[in-house]
DNA sequence: ACAATAATATGAGATATCTCATATTTTCCC
DNA sequence: GGGAAAATATGAGATATCTCATATTATTGT
């Protein structure tokens, strides 16, 4: 992790402008930092000192359970805030944050600001309207694996994440955000390559019949 | 759904004080009312009109899918909000929320208090407490859901709902809430039963090998 | 008290998904 | 450029879970 100091503090401060996310001025308290791909922000069970606010990359929430597994709660885009949880209830531990590409993030200071955060209403309404909107992505997300299999579900994931017909994420993180092995999902691979609905292509699969995929995707 | 008069009105605003979760004076905009069992609170794709705060009683929240599955994604017991996510996001429409016992609870109307709702610092605090709290409870759920077979899950179940050695939860229930059919839920008592860990007795099972049964949890 | 509805029960057969083993290819680091 | 690590592939066999069909027993409303 590296925090950035002048000018390029600056360069991010005012490119993504977040005093508005506050009723107080906030870029002083603000550290500018960023992380590299595959660091992690937050180990599990560790106690955050800062709250983040992600504005560039991408990053993965997920836990480890008793029985050795992991599971991916959500990937986190920008714009999200990181470490909210711990703010609110004091002696929470943080699941595991960790970063899929390069990310750049302004971290609060939580001992510092913590008095000031919690009694600021337009902060707090902006919380929870992020928190109310993770609660209804993680819910719908969960209801949705339990109930369609692979099938349609991965139909779904192929048409959001394709970038003009062309699929190319990667398996490790498709079946990760799925929820299903890595073996199951190139079954459903296979199989929707011998139906002739994608086809396999350097790197990557090629939508041949998007119909038939948003069918399956319902 | 009844809405309560004086002197019960008066009862239950004193037994259940919420005047501390905000700070003005909530009590005049309250409407105490009451659903009986299998009442709906919210229909599912409604415009709510009153932010709840529920004090007595059980239910369900739930959503149905495009394929006519239903998923259970949470009981909701006293204290808790309803139609949270519906005040915070203009246009959102709400889950189907079904009582499961009578239930009692404290109806805000949105449209005169939002404004007020929204600014006040103190409610606004309790509410991301609360919104951080279902997400967490959510994402634990179900990531268990996805990570271990019912056979764990179902022990867990059967000791944190048994009372002195004796489970009587509904099956219908249970099913639900655990996210599996009910043919498969018999299925693993049977297999419980069959090992001896629990043994049925009228209307519900008896735990005899409690420490098998910590296991299979762990 | 009776009819309607909800809950419990069980069988048979299908399918979705997992585990483990192993091989090849690609990407990354120094 | 070479070795390590990550990602991709495929097979074989197990198991967790679902669907559907059909009975029986409780509960509840009137």
């Amino acid at each position: 992790m590296q925090i950035l100091v002048e000018p390029l503090r600056n360069y991010y401060l005012s490119k993504y402008p977040i005093e508005s996310l506050f009723s107080f001025p906030i870029t002083p308290y603000i550290q500018v930092c960023q992380f590299e791909r595959g660091e992690f922000i937050f180990q599990e069970g560790s106690y955050p000192e800062y709250l983040y606010y992600l504005v560039e990359g991408k990053a993965k929430l997920y836990v480890t359970h008793e029985n050795g597994k992991v599971s991916l709660i959500n990937f986190l885009q920008a714009p999200t805030f990181m470490g909210e949880i711990e703010l609110l209830n004091e002696e929470r531990i943080s699941k595991a944050i960790q970063t899929v590409t390069k990310v750049t993030c302004m971290a609060i200071p939580i001992q510092t600001c913590k008095e000031k955060l919690l009694t600021d209403a337009t902060f707090l309404r902006h919380l929870c309207i992020f928190l109310s909107q993770k609660a209804t992505t993680i819910s719908a997300k969960y209801t949705e694996n339990q109930v369609y299999p692979l099938i349609n579900r991965l139909a779904a994931f192929i048409l959001v994440s394709a970038d003009q017909d062309f699929y190319k994420e990667k398996h490790t993180e498709a079946c990760e955000y799925l929820g299903v092995s890595y073996r199951h999902l190139l079954h459903v691979f296979a199989k929707l390559g011998e139906e002739g609905t994608i086809k396999k292509h350097s790197g990557g699969f090629l939508i041949v019949d998007r119909s038939r995929l948003q069918h399956l995707a319902k």
